[in-house]
DNA sequence: TGTAATGTTTACCAACCGGTCAAATTATCC
DNA sequence: GGATAATTTGACCGGTTGGTAAACATTACA
């Protein structure tokens, strides 16, 4: 008899991994397409390239399946903001901050979306890690204090500048669609990207009166 | 006979006139906050205080209830944009435009969260409206570009200076669980878009080295 | 190779959801 | 007040969707 998969715990079979990646990887493409209720066990299945009931198998509820895959994502999508080193001078770690992030909406549009579907909905399944997210942006607005004090950069509330770089990068990835409609098709190339990176840079490093 | 919604072009009743608002009040309610998929009927029905039957009898499909109250928020949602003066003096300009759209974050948070998943999914009902929002943008864009050009503010990219105000003060609604969580409850009060206000002025006033 | 565990499929179900219908009720206007 | 148009409701329907049951197939392993 199949055992449920919540059951094992330890042993996990070589086709599991393969399977599930596989299935969150269509999940990802769906959920991040048509938000939670929008999406369709049926549509995942087929992209992934299996029968709905097959796919239960691995993941026993739609539910389930979503909370895995944000799970997953959530810790990567964090990683740039960990890095962000006291040690180091604001200039270059807030210019490679700015990068980084940049650098994740256009190579990774379908996690950002379905972040945003998620805090959209209210955080429904993230409620609790939206405290560990807390923690983290207050140990790193206490970096950004601290080079205020010094006097590297200029007197601001580090909390919305954190804010405002995740707005302004993250906005190539969730809005991409008004992004190139007002940009045209002309203009709409990978270039853009670099545009962006150039604008933000240049307004953050004036904006903050960043002593190079 | 009841004659259906759709056939009387001219005349509409009071009691029309009424319901229809409130069942898009309560329509951008339940579709801002879970998404046109998302949203069912009866819950629409329930919050407007009505019958599913009855509020179809106003709206005759929820497609087209959803329409009526994207075309009816787009109009106003635009207007900070429209403001943009070009004879104005780019630091004037500028710091309203931001106060504009940080007003319109906290009092139509709702209206910026409808948006939000419209343009999330690819904005497929108002496709034909952002080509006059890149008419819109193109002709704000050339207004920057002659303060550029005249010296007035520093080199910059037109296009994606409107982005990040965008993106900037939109994430104060669309986002606000996160802001929430992220400052905390004692930082959650109306004040924090007074701090936003201040930090994002003096951002773009340094950042586009304003001459004052 | 045999067998037990794992994986897959077909058929199915109950709940939900968008929308209809016809009858009942209420407002409007002469 | 009565005819007529406008509004409201309860009952219902067909399609979709999340999920299940159980038989069937395959793999892992002794």
């Amino acid at each position: 008899m199949a055992i449920p998969r919540a059951a094992k715990t330890q042993r996990r079979t070589r086709i599991q991994e393969e399977k599930e990646e596989v299935i969150l990887e269509a999940a990802l493409d769906v959920f991040s397409m048509h938000g939670f209720k929008g999406a369709t066990i049926d549509q995942i299945a087929e992209v992934a390239g299996m029968s709905k009931p097959n796919l239960l198998y691995y993941f026993r509820t739609k539910e389930a399946m979503h909370r895995a895959l944000i799970d997953r994502v959530l810790d990567t999508w964090l990683d740039p903001l960990r890095e962000f080193d006291a040690e180091g001078n604001p200039e270059i770690e807030i210019k490679s901050y700015i990068r980084r992030k940049l650098e994740m909406a256009r190579d990774f549009p379908r996690e950002s979306r379905l972040f945003a579907n998620e805090i959209l909905r209210g955080a429904p399944t993230i409620m609790e890690e939206l405290d560990d997210l807390r923690k983290l942006v207050d140990e790193k607005a206490e970096v950004i204090r601290a080079w205020v004090k010094a006097g590297k950069i200029s007197r601001c509330d580090p909390y919305h500048l954190i804010f405002s770089i995740w707005a302004t990068t993250q906005h190539y990835a969730d809005f991409d669609v008004q992004v190139r409609a007002v940009l045209g098709p002309t203009r709409s190339g990978d270039g853009r990207f670099e545009d962006a990176a150039r604008f933000l840079e240049q307004l953050y490093m004036n904006g903050l009166q960043v002593t190079t």
